[in-house]
DNA sequence: CTAACTAAACCTA
DNA sequence: TAGGTTTAGTTAG
């Protein structure tokens, strides 16, 4: 595993990945130190499925323009994050849950329930909830924009950003 | 295997 | 709007 922090407007953000793709991607903090410290938790740590990046040649990413389009999505652009993420380390549900996420465009969202309808889980809104809270690559799988159909839902980096989220994409609820 | 959790939704009044 | 009920999946024991 592999990682780095950028900086960004809003500030550090700790990231790493694999050959697959991203690992983890955490919120911007104000110092270096503080982004660094959050990535202990999820260096080399594999709580579910399987080596998915140990030793296998015919996977090499590397998080080109990533530092870039994150620089744009904190000065308000609504740029596409969708860079490739290592899936490994989530089970089928939340796995399922994710990637529906992850297709959720820049400035619209979903509901927890809307979500379990179109993912075969047409009564698991609450599961859903459970699902992305697992999310370790924020902006990226988009669970921000993932919200209750009377409210804002909860949010695992505090709702207050969440709220700060939406609102650069111009939600406010 | 069961029980106890949820970042939900629904129903009733 | 408030309160209780239903619900699916994950995790701890």
């Amino acid at each position: 595993m592999e990682k780095t922090v950028i900086e960004t407007r809003a500030g550090f953000i700790g990231l790493g990945w694999t050959r697959a793709g991203l690992a983890f991607l955490n919120l911007p903090v104000p110092t270096l130190y503080e982004a660094e410290m959050e990535m202990n938790p999820y260096l080399e740590k594999r709580t579910k499925g399987k080596n998915s990046d140990k030793e296998d040649p015919g996977l090499c990413y590397t998080p080109e323009g990533l530092e870039g389009a994150l620089k744009a999505y904190f000065e308000g652009k609504p740029v596409d994050l969708s860079f490739p993420v290592d899936w490994s380390f989530y089970t089928d549900f939340q796995r399922r849950v994710l990637q529906r996420v992850y297709s959720i465009p820049w400035g619209e969202v979903l509901s927890y329930g809307q979500v379990g309808m179109e993912v075969g889980s047409p009564r698991g809104a609450r599961a859903v909830g459970g699902a992305v809270g697992s999310n370790r690559v924020v902006l990226v799988i988009p669970c921000h924009r993932v919200i209750a159909h009377n409210g804002i839902g909860g949010f695992g980096g505090g709702l207050e950003r969440k709220r700060m989220l939406l609102g650069i994409e111009g939600i406010s609820i």
